[in-house]
DNA sequence: TCAAAGCGCTACGGGGTCGTAGCGTTGCCC
DNA sequence: GGGCAACGCTACGACCCCGTAGCGCTTTGA
């Protein structure tokens, strides 16, 4: 059972996430997750300090765990991979807080921190993907696997977050098709017209076939 | 000569350029754009009677437009496209400004209109740049123009904004190769170990030789 | 059970910002 | 050089937010 002071402290935690995702770090004010929290605001100030404790707080415990895919197949791991990434950005409303913690982060050293942490742990399960890769000889072993990284997740990330337009799996495999081949990886499936729509699950059972 | 309602619109566009730099789009206030340009908030009241009028009028002005080039080498086109761009929404202080432009366009349908201009202005030469390739044939007919622009742009937007790493030249010729190659592009030029730090110009003259 | 810890509530002075009004002052253009 | 448009200045009431103090009340845990 939670003690009061953990309700306290969730509530103000769910809130600001809440707030975050409406107005952005900078019109956050304590007195409105106060307000909507239910929680007194001398209580919140006895938890966190200062706004940007706060925040780091409430972000860090939005941080979404993606599992690493395994299959052995580099192009099927890396889709699944970057599918269920994009999933749990969305579905997290890290979507939403990103841009404004991204400008929070130029003036405020923590936020800075904190985005580099959310930077790093999201792209883990990519790195690990693409070194299994490498260790299998499926992917040239020269190739540097933050570069590969980034030239995957950053086309991705830029339809994300400049264009607001909803990611399609047809663009997933594009990039991922075209990033392999380029560092030199035979893709096997080819990017045939994807039909838009059709899940992972009903590619993977084609592909099982 | 300009007259004296210039010389404040100048003024304040300025002052809103530079605070926008400074603290972002939702710390601006109209009095400290009044206190920095030296222009009366009531005047600023007159020209732009919304902050969000003053702020995509602000925006507008720092638009830099970057020169198409076309020698007819898509590698070497894209490259040099690539770096003026990097280099003028660097020196534009664009890259400050984005961030805070993207949260702000969540909520402010007049800045999200801003920033998808923006945006289309900024994607203009590499488009242009991919589509005389196809003409050419350099570059295989079937391939999306848009989808390929953020294939290229969207690792180099992911280190300028995510990441606050300095853009280095050989990360630009490894996204420009590996995207070329992927799409089905003979890339000429191999991407040798780049030595960090040999300026284009350098790189350019090896080349010639 | 009962003391201690922690929460809720109210109130405070201080500060920044908004958008407008009124009026004096400057500069532009005919 | 004179009239008018535009600017500069001051002031205003309203609002929101900050961070803290003081005190009563509930929960916790020994």
């Amino acid at each position: 059972m939670a003690s009061r002071s953990d309700r306290a402290r969730d509530a103000v935690l769910t809130a600001t996430v809440e707030l975050l995702e409406e107005v952005g770090v900078e019109r956050l004010s304590i007195e409105k997750v106060a307000s909507r929290s239910g929680v007194a605001k001398t209580t919140i100030y006895r938890h966190w300090p200062t706004k940007a404790d706060l925040i780091v707080s409430a972000v860090r415990g939005v941080a979404v765990a993606v599992p690493t895919p395994n299959t052995g197949d580099v192009r099927a791991d890396l889709i699944s991979c970057i599918r269920s990434l994009h999933v749990a950005v969305v579905e997290s409303g890290m979507v939403r807080i990103l841009p404004s913690l991204l400008d929070a982060a130029q003036r405020d050293p923590e936020v800075a921190d904190l985005q580099d942490r959310i930077h790093d742990e999201r792209d883990v399960p990519i790195r690990t993907v693409l070194e299994l890769a490498q260790l299998r000889g499926d992917l040239p072993a020269g190739i540097d696997v933050d570069d590969a990284a980034d030239l995957l997740l950053g086309p991705l990330m830029l339809r994300t977050l400049l264009t607001r337009e909803s990611l399609d799996d047809a663009f997933v495999a594009l990039v991922v098709d075209t990033v392999l081949r380029g560092l030199g990886v035979e893709v096997v499936a080819r990017p045939e017209p994807v039909v838009t729509g059709v899940g992972a699950a009903a590619v993977a059972a084609r592909r099982r076939s």
